[in-house]
DNA sequence: TCCATTTGAATGAATGATCATTCATGTGGG
DNA sequence: CCCACATGAATGATCATTCATTCAAATGGA
């Protein structure tokens, strides 16, 4: 087709098959995606890919990296324009929730939870374990933020609260997975924050 | 080796190609692990294996099958012995976390809720659902029995409560999976419980 | 401007590995 | 000697990866 071809064009076929591979991968999970169905997908041939990719292994940890930015990315604008820390949390939940198209994103993320625990060594569990450290301790500031604003008990430990925040967004894509529409996530988080919420209300006896 | 053979024997021949792949499915993922491995963790040869299972597949399911049994016997445990229902929910999360190796249980978990995911039809994946179904029901009741003691807050959806109740156990699985020990799975667990407790408390204005 | 030549992207059939599954053969107890 | 198992090599499929070939654009000499 091209005999030499701009940059532009280059990159945007990389991300082609970046985004071919992320859907075929999160839908039948990357064993059983087949470099063959990923081409397809792609709109390009089987042999093409490894001019993009060195290996299937290579095109995965692509995939990974952009799924891992993408999330990122989600938190940090739900964390931005709120006017209360603790609706910033919750806003936080809410869009993690949020899925362009089925569980994609949920699936991709428990793929990518899995992968890091059977391979703790690889390089890519070390970039995982530092994304998900650092998405927590930005979660801690809010907390304390929160405290602060009298919006939470400022007596409870606020990196502990902000594990909690983020390891309910994991399992609520795990179960919403299995039980699909019966299971209401939203209103999961909603009284997560009730519960924060009043928390912060002093109490007589007992913590 | 032996001729003819009691069903005893068969039974414990079953039983142990079944825990043989078990710790092999949750330790690499059951794509990456071949019937000649589980074979040799078993102790047979691999068409041995074709005596007591029809196929992997086949194979796979009575794994999962036994997996859902495990997890429901510690649910029950946890939920019978206790003075407080509130303890005894807290109790059950622990006991969720108490893994007998590694992380051998949460990852056959996050595996089986990856494959209801994508095979929303298949047997298995209903059997599934009504599995969970059934454990956020009793969680349920446990949760009505905390509000008429006082423990929980009275008008906070019990049902609500207890997805949150059950949906913050993968989520821990998940993420202690990738951050080893430098996630306490526990704390969380506690602070929720405070949460909790702490929802109970009258107080002056909102919810 | 026009054609001959070069360039390198894309193809898809071929290769070699890896597996699930089968089956012809062995073996020991009754 | 026979039966109930067990064995493990052989079979056939499925894939990732490679590579000889094709082909359209780019180049440049006239």
């Amino acid at each position: 087709m091209m005999a030499k071809v701009t940059q532009a064009h280059v990159d945007a076929r990389r991300e082609s098959i970046l985004e071919a591979a992320m859907r075929l991968f999160a839908g039948k999970s990357v064993d059983r995606t087949t470099m063959q169905e990923i081409a397809s997908e792609a709109g390009i041939s089987a042999g093409a890919i490894y001019r993009y990719f060195e290996s299937k292994d290579q095109l995965l940890e692509a995939v990974f990296e952009a799924a891992e930015a993408e999330t990122a990315e989600k938190f940090r604008a739900a964390a931005a324009d709120n006017t209360s820390p603790l609706a910033a949390m919750v806003q936080a939940g809410y869009s993690a929730l949020d899925q362009p198209c089925g569980c994609t994103d949920s699936m991709m993320a428990l793929e990518m939870a899995l992968l890091s625990a059977r391979n703790p060594g690889s390089s890519f569990a070390v970039r995982h374990r530092q994304f998900e450290t650092a998405v927590i301790a930005s979660l801690e500031h809010v907390v304390r933020d929160a405290q602060a604003a009298g919006e939470m008990a400022p007596d409870l430990d606020a990196h502990t609260i902000a594990m909690l925040g983020y390891a309910i967004i994991p399992g609520l894509w795990a179960t919403q997975m299995v039980l699909g529409d019966e299971f209401d996530a939203r209103s999961v988080i909603q009284v997560l924050g009730t519960l924060f919420r009043r928390s912060a209300i002093p109490h007589p006896q007992e913590s």
